[in-house]
DNA sequence: TAGTGGTACTCAGTACTACAAAGTAGCAGG
DNA sequence: CCTGCTACTTTGTAGTACTGAGTACCACTA
């Protein structure tokens, strides 16, 4: 129930889904490695558990390729990409992303 | 279940509600005319039953100021301004705004 | 004067999302 | 062997926007 600042768990919903397929789409990667890239990024808060859900959901809607690979450093790891309906849901998610912002900046300049 | 450009809902979450004390914050106002507001702005599905949910959310977090006024058309209107303490979470709302926005743009550049 | 349409508010229930928390499992180094 | 790091999974919870139904008040009009 905090206002500080670092709570941004609220204004990240239905963006952090856009956040990974982007960068799922940049390369293909895995959960973990996902979560440190967020991390990385600004998204400090963000951990492995919420990833994870969201790969699993990105598996469910088809739009990400699915290949296992052992590792060296634990467990085996699943490798996620995107595939043709990703792409597509990609691109609606970043003229979405352009259409929301550009409309909240609008309103911050007293957009009349 | 759609997946169109205009299904805005999920990426509206925890931004509406700064939407709408900014709305608030501009000038004193009520449920209809806000919802009538974000509307023009291009919010276009944003409808009543949500933008009350808000306000009763920000009265009962003690941000508004509520006064009721009677109106010569229809029942009378529930004007809400902004306090002390609506005027912080707005800042505030702002301050994440502008973080989590250059973050999301600055991975869709590619960012490294 | 009954009916329609626009204004204005309320409330119960639902869907979706991010997070918390706990667990399983493998490997490396001391 | 045991601690720490990597890596994945699952269950449950809280918060938010929306749906849909309802109430109520007024103006206009047929």
């Amino acid at each position: 129930m905090r206002a500080t600042m670092d709570d941004l768990t609220e204004m990240l919903k239905g963006t952090l889904e856009g956040c990974v397929l982007e960068i799922i789409g940049g390369e293909e990667t895995y959960g973990y490695a996902i979560t440190r890239r967020l991390n990385e990024l600004g998204f400090a808060d963000v951990v492995e558990g919420t990833v994870y859900t969201i790969l699993l959901r990105l598996e469910k809607k088809g739009l990400v390729q699915v290949t296992k690979r052992p590792s060296a450093q634990g467990p085996p790891r699943k490798f996620y990409a995107l595939n043709d309906a990703g792409r597509e849901e990609l691109a609606m998610f970043w003229a979405k992303w352009e259409y929301v912002s550009s409309r909240i900046d609008k309103l911050k300049e007293g957009g009349r």
